[in-house]
DNA sequence: ATGGATGCAAAGCCTTTGCAAGCTT
DNA sequence: AAGCTTGCAAAGGCTTTGCATCCAT
């Protein structure tokens, strides 16, 4: 890793390190305030900034990316070989990731049918998780959803 | 739309009026200072808060959802009964949409696998459109990528 | 008259950046 | 030594909210 940053002209300190394997050791899906969080564990002195930085350093080198769920927060996905996309339940906010590789093939070939040349794809879906539905099933009531303004 | 909009508790004023409109004349992916800009050309005296609820109104009755093509800032989009997708060239910021009702279909298909209710589907590209591919192909010099921070 | 709607201005929040000091190479 | 990094604090940029006033019902 040291060496494959040298060869981007960066280079490694203990806290880049540090950030690095917190991220790598973490889930996907990590914001910022995340990894700082983990981060300040091992190390309280690392700055916020720093932890931002390097997460942005991470993407650069085209090691995670950035995703966004709408809401208002960016989070950062490991690049993995396998392509997939998530499953957001808009109730508890967990996450489940599927995979797309052949939806991905699909979308190239429409992208490709209109002269674009494919470089991401996100695939989100939002909706409710199978123990959110349970719980609304049976614990709330059944009476219309708001639809108040604040 | 007022007789609509009243069935769900909400009054309607000239300005809303002007706002509801003014989106619906609008393409898709409309941020909220592209339709403050729009409704102030025909009525300057309408706020700015007016315009960013009026339009996340237009969201809660259903009529229009969010979308993050992670450059921070909110777009909106109206709610149409074809599924589509979105092709974002990262070189000139257009927008292409596609149909994804196929799609669409698959990724329910995948999401109730798993136990998942969906509730909506966000399927977007980054890439390249064909005039910005040819004008890198042509005018722009072959060296390697930026991978600098800051 | 009543409760939602509006405008203005001020918070909020997360994301970025400026700088001086500290470390890798 | 030279330049990338770091930390702190401050600045940005867009999104939300507080309030007094106004207006549709």
């Amino acid at each position: 890793m040291k060496e494959f940053l040298k060869t981007k002209g960066f280079k490694m300190t203990p806290q880049r390190e540090l950030i690095f394997r917190s991220f790598f050791e973490m889930g996907e899906h990590v914001s910022v305030d995340e990894l700082y969080d983990r981060v300040r564990r091992e190390d309280n002195s690392v700055g916020y900034a720093t932890v931002w930085r390097n997460l942005k350093l991470i993407c650069r080198v085209g090691l995670a990316e950035e995703v966004n769920i709408g809401d208002g927060i960016t989070r950062y996905d490991r690049v993995t070989k396998v392509p997939h996309g998530h499953l957001f339940c808009t109730e508890c906010k967990s996450v489940i990731e599927f995979n797309v590789e052949q939806l991905v093939g699909v979308l190239a070939q429409k992208a490709g049918e209109r002269g674009f040349t494919p470089d991401s794809f996100k695939i989100e879906v939002q909706g409710v998780c199978e123990g959110c539905r349970a719980l609304k099933a049976s614990g709330s009531n059944g009476h219309s959803e708001e639809t108040g303004l604040p």
